[in-house]
RNA sequence: GGGGGCGUAGUGUAGUGGUUAACACGUCGGCCUGUCAAGCCGAAGAUCGCGGGUUCGAGUCCCGUCGCUCCCGCCA
């Protein structure tokens, strides 16, 4: 139905005749003389209707209103002098109509496609068809499509295969709540989503496959988030016979290149600097920093144990940190502004946050009279500050320290604008710790899952000191999100078995949850590890978009609906009965 | 489960408890042969999310509720 794309059309194509199809972008009509923006999925182009060239066209053209779909045939022409649109990539062309064809008519749309404007996204999401046509959805959704067209090239060339696992899986208690399928031949029995294809990615291992990715969905059934999705995309990699730096190096080097080959932002530093977990909580108070701008956590504690005010020396003297970070140029901030700041860290469960402004003649605060001047000084000093800089102190157990400090640097840095939105500052981090205790269930818990391998030199330490043991694990963090992890796997009998016992799980239970992976593990299981990427997030990062919901093509609400389908939605009795299920109200 | 923000023509917004709820864009009609966010003239379009309450009087204040959104919990 049509000869050549809209978008594509330029000066060599004057003289030649061209069909194009397309929706009606913009019209502005001039009585005599009519122009419509026609648009397909390449772009724009301007056509024109004159009366002289064709009244019929002309007439019908009348018509016409934006986000009709129609044909039109015509003669490309180069554009007067003067007349040429230098924002538009066909600018220097438009097409005389001399025939037009209605192919369908449409409604005057809810929200305006052919200009960016902010909408509702309860409207966007309804109308979600709508929304997808606009031209911030399209870009986004190229992008993804590049984006994972390059990662199956990059990951084709590395030796690696494609192999598609099962959705319908079954439901394992570690992790988060899966999302259940009742089964119809087997009344009472469920069927879970994948929360991700690990245990099928390492039986994969065990059957020599050596190499694995998959661009996989992934189901989890816990609340959203700007950045969190009931079903989500990663790319999913698994491979045998390697070491950390293995899979770190690979996964590098495609980070790289595909942002090279799909975005003009900047990558901060190369190779990804490598931190481990405890370096980025002591710099950071996070184990996911965002490394573009500095206003590093500051350890104040020796500086000021034998202080005069209270709350640092009693918090030194009971095991306590006292930290602080120096926010550049906010000294100027008000008591209102600082009072907000006072509330930032308390919702993050510090006490308290004591500031100091850097002024000409010293420091100023609310606890000046308490300090000496060389812990003035050793303050000044420790933090860099400078004349209009503030310092911001939480004194605390170092847990809420790095927490409340951590989240506080995060706001401030938005607040100053100190991130760079065209940087991508992407670091490795490593060395987590293999296991954490759970006060809720009173046993430690594995921090990745219970397959990870703790780092070899670690395992004598598992009995002794587990909350010591340091895992072979690895995230790969940009602008202080998480977009992938991974471990080196255990692929021995009686290393996981030793795990299962640190984390509290039988034989008995661990025959019964993970006993496929355990005997597969005993049919010679390679040395293998692996890592997974969320691609929705790096998507996202690279199309500058605070949400994934905006490189995804039909997303859920935060309330976990799906405005457009109407989903969830209640099935029929006779769907239940055959499901044997009851509903209980 | 908890906390914050938002909800006013189709869209985006304005609106000290007090006339007929305002503006821009869009829509509809008219004029117009060089516009490209076309222009000019005119018109229509609102159960102020919904339900209660306070008040002589509520878009505005209070309570509840629904929806969207951000965050905490949760997310091996």
């Amino acid at each position: 139905m049509k000869s050549i794309n809209c978008g594509l059309l330029r000066k060599e194509h004057v003289g030649k005749t061209v069909t194009l199809a397309g929706w009606v972008h913009r019209r502005r009509d001039h009585g005599g003389l009519i122009f419509f923006d026609l648009r397909d999925r390449s772009g724009l182009v301007q056509v024109v209707f004159s009366a002289d060239v064709s009244e019929a066209a002309h007439n019908l053209a009348e018509e016409v209103r934006p986000e009709y779909v129609v044909q039109a045939r015509g003669v490309v022409r180069a554009r007067p002098a003067g007349l040429v649109n230098p924002n538009l990539a066909t600018g220097e062309i438009e097409v005389e109509v001399s025939e037009l064809n209605i192919l369908n008519t449409a409604k005057t749309p809810p929200f305006a496609i052919n200009e960016e404007t902010d909408v509702r996204d309860e409207v966007r999401l309804k109308y979600r068809y709508l929304d997808l046509r606009r031209e911030r959805m399209q870009k986004n959704l190229v992008l993804r499509h590049k984006i994972t067209t390059f990662i199956r090239n990059y990951m084709d060339q590395n030796d690696f295969v494609d192999i598609e696992t099962p959705i319908l899986l079954k439901s394992t208690p570690e992790g988060a709540r899966d999302f259940v399928v009742p089964s119809r031949l087997h009344s009472g029995k469920f069927y879970a989503l994948p929360q991700s294809p690990q245990q099928m990615k390492q039986l994969l291992m065990v059957a020599g496959y050596e190499r694995y990715y998959q661009i996989a969905r992934c189901f989890r059934d816990e609340d959203l988030r700007a950045d969190r999705q009931l079903e989500f995309t990663q790319l999913d990699v698994e491979m045998s016979f390697v070491e950390s730096d293995d899979v770190r190096a690979l996964i590098e080097t495609m980070l790289i290149q595909l942002i090279e080959s799909v975005s003009d932002m900047k990558i901060q530093q190369r190779p990804f600097p490598v931190l481990t977990y405890q370096e980025a909580m002591e710099r950071f108070g996070i184990d996911r920093p965002d490394l573009r701008y500095g206003m590093e956590l500051v350890d104040l504690t020796d500086a000021v144990r034998r202080s005069k005010f209270g709350v640092f020396a009693n918090t030194a003297a009971s095991g306590g940190r006292i930290k602080a970070l120096c926010a550049p140029g906010a000294a100027s901030f008000s008591r209102k502004k600082i009072d907000e700041l006072t509330d930032v860290v308390k919702s993050r469960g510090a006490k308290g946050l004591v500031w100091l402004k850097a002024e000409r003649d010293g420091l100023r605060s609310s606890i000046a009279k308490f300090l000496s001047e060389e812990e003035k000084d050793a303050i000044i000093r420790l933090t860099g500050a400078n004349e209009g800089d503030l310092i911001l102190v939480v004194a605390d157990k170092p847990g809420v320290v790095a927490e409340s400090l951590g989240y506080l640097r995060t706001v401030l840095a938005a607040e100053l604008g100190l991130a760079d939105p065209d940087t991508l500052a992407l670091c490795w981090v490593v060395d987590f710790p293999l296991l954490e205790w759970s006060e809720e269930e009173e046993r430690w818990v594995a921090v990745h899952h219970p397959f990870t391998s703790a780092k070899p030199e670690q395992w004598p330490l598992l009995e002794s000191d587990p909350g010591a043991v340091l895992a072979n694990a690895y995230d790969v963090v940009c602008n202080g999100m998480e977009i992938g992890g991974g471990s080196i796997r255990i692929h021995d009998a009686e290393h996981q078995s030793m795990l299962f016992r640190a984390l509290g799980i039988s034989d008995e239970e661990a025959r019964e949850q993970f006993g496929h992976l355990l005997e597969a593990f005993s049919y010679g299981a390679p040395p293998h590890g692996g890592i997974a990427l969320g691609l929705d997030r790096l998507v996202a990062i690279l199309a500058r978009e605070e949400s994934i919901r905006e490189v995804i093509a039909f997303p859920k609400t935060a309330s976990a609906t799906d405005l457009l389908l109407n989903s969830p939605s209640p099935i029929s009795q006779r769907q239940l009965e055959e499901l044997h299920l009851k509903i209980v109200e």
